[in-house]
DNA sequence: CCCCATTTGTCCGTATGTATC
DNA sequence: CGATACATACGGACAAATGGG
């Protein structure tokens, strides 16, 4: 198994286990290589896999850190409501504020635009009552 | 702007437009790199972020194609019906065969066990005929 | 406001491994 | 078996953003 995966499995069962908290500042690149005697690529890709699954943030200038889940706000559909998901481009992260590693919720509803929501905020049901006819 | 981006824009455009139409292979990693005059960083990059979007696919020893969008399975939601969004890990991605930049759903219906669904195969609503109390 | 140390981002070069055809 | 193509890994260098002093 690569290298980096491994790196990466390791860092996510200490953060699935709660060893590292959500919040968590994580190593740089640097020291994380150093300590696991890798190369600064392996420690990148590993921390790009994390990312990818929406476990780690990385801040240009700053570093890495767990992520904390969000607060997620209740969407009730109607029969006539369609909600497709799919990945954001890169300008749309920029432009929803959205970090690497989180889909993108396209809510149609009848009558009114899609609507874009981050799909870590949102929990989705059918609607509570029902009408008839 | 970054290389790999205005690559990664160049490539979006030609797929959006259907100037690269579903199906298409793209050239190879250092075609690409020769053609635009990149580095090979540069276009495995710019392949990268348009996988991590879901609209290109690469198999190791073939190559990068456009995907085509995939045949979507309805999903009505009862009000007991809860769906959430992640991304697989990488094992998941293999054990349930999903491409990179595809998301997964999932559905958690009262007293069944959790669905995982490929997001890019689901369409979702709430259900077509409710039932009173 | 500038300077500086830290940290990530980009880019290039090179080499080797591995899957496909 | 060879040719092609992507994946992994390491090394170095410079750019760009951040934060502290």
């Amino acid at each position: 198994m690569p290298v980096y995966q491994q790196l990466a499995d390791i860092l996510r069962n200490q953060i699935r286990s709660g060893d590292l908290a959500p919040g968590t500042d994580l190593p740089g690149e640097f020291k994380l290589a150093e300590q696991y005697a890798v190369g600064r690529e392996a420690a990148r890709k590993a921390l790009a896999v994390l990312r990818s699954e929406g476990l780690v943030a990385t801040r240009r200038g700053e570093g890495s850190y767990v992520r904390t889940p969000r607060e997620r706000q209740r969407i009730e559909l109607g029969a006539a409501d369609k909600v497709t998901i799919r990945m954001p481009t890169p300008a749309e992260r920029v432009e929803l504020d959205i970090d690497e590693g989180v889909a993108l919720v396209v809510l149609a509803r009848r009558g009114t635009e899609e609507k874009l929501l981050p799909s870590d905020e949102v929990v989705i049901t059918g609607k509570r009552e029902a009408q008839k006819g």
